[in-house]
DNA sequence: GATGAATGAGCCTTCATTCAT
DNA sequence: CATGAATGAAGGCTCATTCAT
């Protein structure tokens, strides 16, 4: 019963996720994700209310699933360095397998205030999965720290998404550079003599 | 001062900083951008060709100041940690200054290869300019450090751009963190006892 | 009869006729079109890709209109004298039916190369069709001959569209002239003692 | 005196002569017509009160010429076959000359009332002139026929403005045919046996 | 007289959304 | 449920004309 409409939501989902992502929010329009999922503009606004609601959606699904995924991954390890690794990775290589999706995360609607609340929200969710693994290692300002980690990975992942030539093995350099440096910083790698 | 044509100019790239900074590309109007520096909407199109290069002379414009200020304030810097203090405040800062203008940077015009390469020219800038004090400390790695740390403060500017009750205090905090952090890592902080 | 979606784009060619028969081209706004067709804005862009397009369209259909009819008027005619006739007076009724159209043909966009195209392709077949005529009758220049009566007709045809007066019977009148002229010359109706 | 000020109106007249004769009425700017004389925006408009009435003047200009050049052309001739060949020659000649500026002919303001009337007015003046020729030779449909050698001569001149590789010599050629036409008629070109 | 910066009315076109079938 | 023809509001841009200098 709910497979057939399932199906058709999906489609929706997936040809919007394709178009709202190579194309950002502006540039798609609903024609070419009805055309994209294979049926008819008026269908795409029995399952999703407008636009907005549309790309509400395929962001929800596509964060919810970072946040799953992530947390799966994490289940599987215990120790905090572990732990770390596997937050870089899972950060590094979410974007490297969305290299084609850039869009989705930098040309959303303007003044969505539903979309801006979730976006904190999932910013949120994202930090405290950091925050609960950095408590356990007996942080103490467990907050500021997962946002600095969660940025550094994220600039990191810049050139994986517009580089073309990014491979894997790439990304996988860049998670332990990222693992490393926020465990022992930066001295490591620097003879402060002064300038 | 400089000239009265440079009056309206001016007046022009001053409406369009608070428009496009508070509600994005898409959503500003041109009839807005003219309303707002006082004068008749063709008047817009002697200073400007269109709404796209207007947006590009705003973010040049803002860009070049970023990147202007924070050379200004790197040569009055001699040690390595004061350099890289003087980094993470600037950045905090001046996001801190611009909070009404957050969309400026988010929502840009999706297909305009220009801005893109413009955008990417100014991350190049801003990361070289990182780049040269790490270098000065002796860094092996020094692009991704670079980004590593721009990507911490970048993060960690969210909330002062977002939470509207944040303060200078706030922001100072949250430079000295990042400097420390970057500096010495996060083992200092952690008890890495094995989860 | 022929369809409904018919009717809408009849109806679109229909009020783009009177208008740009009555006002030009430049003069024509594509909202009056709408209106006159009982439809809405957007609707028209759904049939017709441009104005051009949409203005190209009530061209092609009212040329190959009045190539059509000719054809059909010659093959009911045999000697070459009523051919000759049969033309004059299907180039002066068709436009004395057309009086409230003078626009179209006098007011078209400017720079429109597919437009000048089509126009060059319309006389060169009207042409021809006096030329095969002409053939028949063993004329040696039957290019130059066929565009000097159409010549004629098509000044004869002024008074017919610009003076509101004129009756069918004017019409015919200088139909019956124009072949008389145009078979047996001036000199008949001439006594040219020397000025 | 007025000479001086005579220059500038002619320097207006001249460019717009240009830039209306190949580019129309709606495709040619104020500001270019304004570029071309020399002079600024404004000046233009000290000269003539609107782009309609400079068109109107421009028309006027080149229609006086066209009427005082063949007046001063008839009164050297005295047969009237010279004088019908002297109207043949002008006519295409005209054009020859002028090939440059076709679209003055074609793209007129549409809706102008006052360039309307003056244009009958003109036809009705070349119409004259060749009447009284056709009068002196004891013609008794003179308004017509005088219509009908116009009407050919008009036609015979369009391959000479759209064909870039029409001569002089072309020209010549088909003002000889056209007076030769009109005077003997087509019979004795023709075999008109029945078709 | 000459200038040219400033004006603002006006129009083509797009596209999210609706609704009769 | 599905369709897709129809809608109409909205905005970027042009350009003839004006007027303060």
């Amino acid at each position: 019963m709910s497979g057939v409409s399932n199906d058709k939501h999906s489609a929706i989902l997936d040809a919007a996720y394709t178009l709202f992502g190579s194309g950002g929010f502006y540039e798609t329009k609903m024609s070419q994700v009805a055309e994209q999922a294979g049926i008819a503009k008026g269908t795409v606004y029995l399952y999703f209310k407008s636009k907005e609601e549309l790309f509400m959606a395929v962001t929800r699904r596509d964060c919810e699933g970072f946040l799953q995924q992530l947390d799966g991954k994490l289940q599987a390890r215990h120790s905090l360095t572990d732990k770390l690794a596997v937050i870089a990775e899972h950060h590094l290589f979410y974007y490297y397998e969305r290299k084609q999706h850039t869009k989705l995360f930098f040309r959303a609607p303007n003044n969505n205030p539903e979309l801006v609340a979730y976006m904190a929200l999932f910013m949120e969710q994202y930090m405290q999965a950091v925050v609960k693994v950095l408590l356990e290692g007996g942080a103490t300002e467990p907050e500021l720290m997962a946002q600095s980690y969660i940025g550094m990975l994220d600039r990191l992942k810049m050139d994986i998404l517009f580089d073309a030539s990014f491979t894997a093995a790439d990304a996988l350099k860049r998670a332990h550079f990222a693992g490393r440096l926020f465990i022992s910083g930066a001295m490591d790698n620097l003879h402060p003599s002064e300038g």
